[in-house]
DNA sequence: AATGAATGAGTGTTCATTCAT
DNA sequence: AATGAATGAACACTCATTCAT
């Protein structure tokens, strides 16, 4: 082999070594959220890896490797951008619950997130330490994220001192229920995101009700802060 | 021959006849539950309902054909159950809703609606048709009985006049939330249907905010006793 | 049991009964010239027969009786109106040939003998009993008629001398060129039953070559009657 | 790289690769042949090409297209061979005829064409177009082919003028005889093939009637009676 | 005698996986 | 490291056959 021939090869070579898992994981990812565990096809995942069949095999052991290879990339990608975007600072609690749900209807939508969620719901009662490892990493921690935001809002006054039991929980069912409706219905009636996110922090925040007393000083209407 | 005597005489084997179907329908909920379309084993259906394989393909042209039935028999066994039970009376909006979410958590978490919820997620993407189907069934139906209460609610000026746009699926989103949750999480952290079912209805109508005024400070919001 | 219920019952019952075989019979040639033995489904002839699966296993033990059967009731129905028809009686040579070849044409283009031969060339490997009887009845027959028609030829200064080895088979060949020609390319390139056996005898007799002398008297080309 | 370096880097492997499709082929043609398209197994197929199940599916795409490949295969394999075979030289009607079918006995025998033909038979009824492409391909070649001689022969004067409309399925309807006789009563019933042909000429050129005139007095045409 | 629901062995076909190159 | 031809276990589905009625 000449220098030159070495030279040609070389960095397209080396490269694509390098990133082949990568594509390959977003392959599968695709591939999986559209088929799901059992209907998804190796040789489907090699096509849009673009790579042979057998290229899969030497990065992954099998099909369910890969598969929880994709899961775990796509579970810690979650987790990295989460640690990044969620620390909030010392805003109110409304002001904080309301950066918080921006961010989180923005990266549970996002196609990565969607489809790991997918997948969870459909190979779960196959995949039990899958879901072990979603309820400890993306949802415990989301949920004592916004645990501690409660509390603050207790102990400041803001929040009711009763809102504690399964309020983190009752905080985090629209975001999945955007996320799935979109997922399954979204050809059939598209939500907008910012009027559904915006919905549900009214709702949180004030309920449905009327509001108990308008003569009240400092009565707040929903979402617009007197600020004089 | 009397009635008596054709009802005695064909007993075990036209019995089983026309129980058959019924027999397959249920064990292919069950397997498409939990293995998804594509990992769903026509055998194992065949073992589940106690009948050969063969006996399968006497009922259902095909595996495509029993699922659509099994999902079609969910939907319907669904909407018959609601509409028996889903009219309201003449009472307040927190009652009305309060005996209409009982009644959603409790049909919305049998096995058979929570199965077609699953297979809805997993297989969504390949089978449109049956999307629409349970939208325009299931989904659509719900937000309209909603957006009913609501209206009423409005017009007797128990919840506030902006309640309208996304507030029926903001109300329909725990219910999912919950059946989801359950059934994917629901060995790790299981949630109490009651307490979550009454949390939300509080949250529903109050918000987690305080009660703005009724005069003074500790002013006693709805659902606390004001313990001074 | 009244005597007329009898009077209604008995006499179809009965006939239908005797009957069944026959019908089953017909219903079996049809499927297996169609579809050959492994083709044809029970089914298929059941229903052809108009009666159900069951009944076929009444009659025949299984595929293979019933389709030996089909083959039987066709030879033996061959052999029985070759009997009646192919007496010869003592004519020249060309007109018994001519009179015989018309019934061999009309016989074996029947149906029932063009199935029976389909199926013996289709299934002729995996059935060797079948082969033989159908060699031994219907073959072997033919060509002994037809030695002692070329013998006795032979013997009136008819026929050739020599024309006495392989010409039985050659005179059937064109029979079953026919048969077998209608039978596959009937559709693209019918032929004419008639001049096409004309034709087959006129060149047995005479050959496609020119009449040799011209100098004899009405010694003319062959077909064509020296009309003085 | 030279060129035998190419040569001989892929031998036992790409060599290989490039027989596959014509060992299944044969294996093919032999199990089409011996059991029709219905009785025939892809398992069996794969065991006598002597590779795996799932490899047939590698080079066809399912069983007819095998089927139909291994039928086009056999047409052109045939029509190949009679092209390079079938130029007549310009010699008598009688010589280009025996050499003719010297050939048509030699190439019709073939294995490949012989089971070609019963396939014909066999599925004739289910497969119109291979029926239609045979016809085309081999039969209306033949037929003209000798349409041509027979039409030479006349302008020569070796060839009756009236020897012209179904003489060539004349002459061909023994060869198929032959054919089929061997297929199927071969084992029972042996014909000598060159015997075989040479009748066959021999009945053609001078029929099987006594040679018309050889000075004798009434010794006439064959069939003809002298009416003075 | 007749039925047809039920069976299960067998078929064509797919696809995750291996391995010679 | 990368390929893709080859494999064979497993699947959906068919159909001759049985048997309770």
């Amino acid at each position: 082999m000449t220098a030159e021939e070495i030279a040609e090869h070389a960095p397209a070579y080396r490269r694509r070594k390098d990133q082949r898992p990568d594509e390959i994981l977003a392959a599968g990812l695709e591939e999986f959220n559209e088929h799901g565990f059992a209907g998804a096809s190796m040789a489907r995942i090699a096509k849009r890896a673009d790579v042979s069949r057998g290229t899969l095999y030497l990065y992954f052991e099998n099909k369910e490797a890969l598969f929880l290879a994709v899961a775990e990339n796509a579970m810690s990608a979650f987790t990295r951008d989460a640690a990044a975007k969620m620390d909030m600072g010392d805003h109110s609690t409304e002001e904080t619950l309301r950066a918080l749900f921006g961010q989180m209807y923005a990266m549970m939508t996002s196609t990565k997130n969607s489809a790991l969620l997918r997948i969870l719901v459909s190979e779960g009662p196959n995949m039990p330490d899958l879901v072990a490892q979603y309820h400890a990493r993306i949802l415990s921690t989301g949920k004592q994220l916004l645990a501690r935001i409660i509390a603050r809002g207790v102990e400041r006054s803001e929040v009711r001192e009763d809102a504690a039991g399964t309020v983190p929980q009752l905080l985090i069912a629209p975001v999945m229920f955007y996320v799935i409706h979109t997922m399954v219905f979204g050809d059939l009636e598209p939500l907008d995101e910012n009027q559904f996110a915006q919905s549900h922090l009214d709702m949180i925040m004030r309920g449905i009700g009327q509001p108990p007393c308008q003569g009240g000083p400092g009565s707040q209407g929903p979402g617009q802060p007197a600020d004089t």
